[in-house]
DNA sequence: AATTGGCATGTTACATTGTAACCGATGCGA
DNA sequence: TCGCATCGGTTACAATGTAACATGCCAATT
């Protein structure tokens, strides 16, 4: 089971398989572009999976780092490159108020991004609540605005961390 | 950086009269500083009245090529402190997926940031939709997460750029 | 008056994030 | 085979943001 794929509580991460968690994600991209005539290469296959071993908002640089373990030639435009693909497939989304990314819970399906980012331990958890869409699009609609890209994000503290924080 | 024409009216505010608007602007932070026993320095003063020149997204460093041509000395920190301190003041708000800064609409009452940006014009009507913030409280509540800010961001077209997509 | 302490600003240097432009390789269909 | 598009390599640079330390200033305290 994938840990946030269920739309309940989104702070579950206590303990979860990992492992199991970025072969799933990697498998459902291959699904997904295979699906959309979108081509999936080794190199954007290698960020998706670095993008999701940590499984929180990661920096281009930083992926650049890591990247070049595997992929020693590896220059700013081989990864944003690939982060461009990748987003624009919905397999990652880019957290504006971090200038960080982090891979897609459910790319299946559309939505947009919002995200609850925690800023003491750094985990980002993705909702979709169609409430807050509901009261984004009407209020859009009321301005005669035609919306292409919603950018919707909370910082704070997560439980865990509030918890901690009073303790 | 992006400075367009500005021909484009103004989303939301067909033709203003901006000189009124921008000295206003300067009088409720005055007042508002004041207030809160904040100091209104001259050189936030000025990039404040800068930020409201245009009327629409800033970036750091158009504003601080701006400033120059009163305070030749500035620097990029120069620019970036007089920032911060306006916005720990609800006196601007940076929009985060454009790098840029705009001033704050009602900066008198505590109020989030969330803004319509139109793409092709650069225009960003701040809106401060009590139902959006409803549902993103619920949301957050539901998860258990305590936000300290919030980031509302809508791209798209406004109005009139739509119009003149279709013409 | 002199001292001191806090804050705003000046100054230098650097860190981080993101792009433009051009190139060759590869694959694929006309 | 040729033309064409896509991908990725490479170089160089642009744009955005900070750290760290120095200086000036004012106002309260001594
Ligand atoms: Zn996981
Ligand atoms: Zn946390
Ligand atoms: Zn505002
Ligand atoms: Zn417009």
């Amino acid at each position: 089971m994938r840990h946030a794929a269920k739309k309940a509580p989104p702070f579950k991460r206590t303990s979860h398989d990992h492992g199991h968690c970025v072969e799933d994600a990697l498998d459902r991209a291959e699904t997904l572009c295979d699906a959309q005539g979108a081509r999936l290469t080794d190199l954007r296959r290698a960020v998706l999976e670095l993008v999701w071993r940590g499984h929180e908002p990661i920096g281009a640089y930083a992926l650049l780092d890591a990247l070049r373990k595997t992929h020693p030639g590896a220059a700013p435009p081989t990864i944003y490159r690939a982060l461009e693909f990748l987003e624009a497939h919905g397999l990652i989304h880019r957290i504006e108020s971090l200038n960080a990314y982090i891979g897609c819970d459910h790319p299946e399906r559309p939505h947009v991004s919002q995200f609850l980012i925690c800023a003491k331990c750094s985990t980002a958890a993705e909702i979709d609540d169609p409430s807050v869409s509901r009261a984004l699009s009407k209020s859009a609609d009321g301005a005669g605005f035609a919306v292409t890209r919603q950018t919707v994000e909370l910082s704070g503290l997560c439980p865990t961390c509030q918890r901690e924080a009073r303790a």
